[in-house]
DNA sequence: ATTATCTATAGATCTATAGATAATGC
DNA sequence: ATTATCTATAGATCTATAGATAATGC
């Protein structure tokens, strides 16, 4: 009865953690699981029950992940220009770690917003503080006339956005022009400076 | 053998772009098209034949709409920042009159890549004929000075991506938020104002 | 006569569980 | 003994079609 997951385990939730990302929840069967991990489909409801308590498992540490590399703060020691730039590249990096995690994200959302609200619970108002806390640092700026008017939730939406592009992109991208993986990393990069680029131009006063 | 789609054909379109929308190709049943319709579940393949064509007539037309609102030109009298203007506005408001256009685009490229490629074959080369007069005009601009460097490419990704975000994170949005849709209208009127602003800025030189 | 609509159903999933067997830990 | 894995299957879909009946156009 350890907490420890054995080796099958934890292969079910590899193999369900990469096909509910490719193809999301109603797509991917536990059939499917099953045959990608080289076991029986019993086994995977053996482990997690349902289906859907297999992908909540999923879904949690995912969104903590993509939410998680927002609102991490740190390098305190650098100016407010130096840790904005930090902290979209890091939101960049992890995405482009995991890039299916935006879609991923959105659909499941879409698809089922009840999955939201335990979220919700499980990770409380710690948000909401890292927010304050992030809000106190732009206001100082605004104040010191070093950043125009704006709040911390447009900031991120914009940085958001601008993140998430490439990834959305990808599938479309790839079919219509035949572009190499590797070209295909170069654009990712040099998007990412362009996104911090327009992010600081966007915040002058 | 009228080219007219019949009363009871067009409902079943139409019934079967709402569902498609908001639930995508595989968690729509043609059951539960034909429920929404109020007829039997046969005549939807009696009019329509196979889910897939009547999926993919729907998303032919949906993306003609989505891409359209980018390339489309007109505004000639106007200045360059005017009629760009005019565009992120335009392709911004085309969204809002359907809001779940950019998740169902990605969500059912990133499930079927092969759709997009038939979609290729239809709208065959119009769009790079579109894009290079966007890039020339691009160009005049930099060549005067007022635009700094920049492809067409990038310009349009960017725009894209500032205009979908607040539609892709509204299910998400309204879980978390209790917002109201009239406050959640005025968000994303403040948000279009907000975008332009963006964009032009990050233009200059 | 032809077209539109319905009922019924075959065949293919898919999830979840029951119950048999194999592997492991004392 | 307990836990892990398997086989088999019930019950719920879902798509597509066959064939019956109702509506419509000459």
């Amino acid at each position: 009865m350890s907490e420890e997951k054995t080796d099958m385990e934890f292969a079910i939730l590899k193999a369900a953690t990469k096909l509910f990302l490719e193809k999301g929840f109603k797509a991917t069967s536990t059939t499917e699981i099953a045959k990608e991990v080289g076991c029986n489909q019993a086994l995977v409801h053996y482990y997690y029950r349902t289906k859907d308590k297999l992908f909540d498992a999923i879904f949690e540490k995912k969104i903590m992940v993509f939410i998680g590399s927002l609102l991490k703060i740190g390098h305190e020691e650098l100016s407010f220009e130096e840790k904005l730039t930090k902290k979209i590249e890091s939101h960049f990096d992890v995405i482009k770690e995991d890039p299916r995690l935006p879609l991923f994200f959105f659909s499941e959302i879409n698809s089922n917003p009840k999955r939201m609200e335990s979220i919700k619970e499980i990770i409380g108002d710690l948000p909401q503080m890292v927010l304050a806390q992030m809000q106190k640092e732009l206001d100082e700026e605004i104040a010191k006339g070093n950043v125009r008017q704006m709040t911390v939730h447009d900031l991120l939406m914009t940085i958001v956005s601008l993140n998430i592009i490439v990834f959305l992109a990808e599938p479309m991208f790839k079919t219509i022009t035949k572009i190499s993986d590797e070209d295909f990393s170069k654009l990712q990069e040099r998007r990412k400076k362009e996104n911090v680029e327009i992010i600081l131009r966007s915040l002058k006063p």
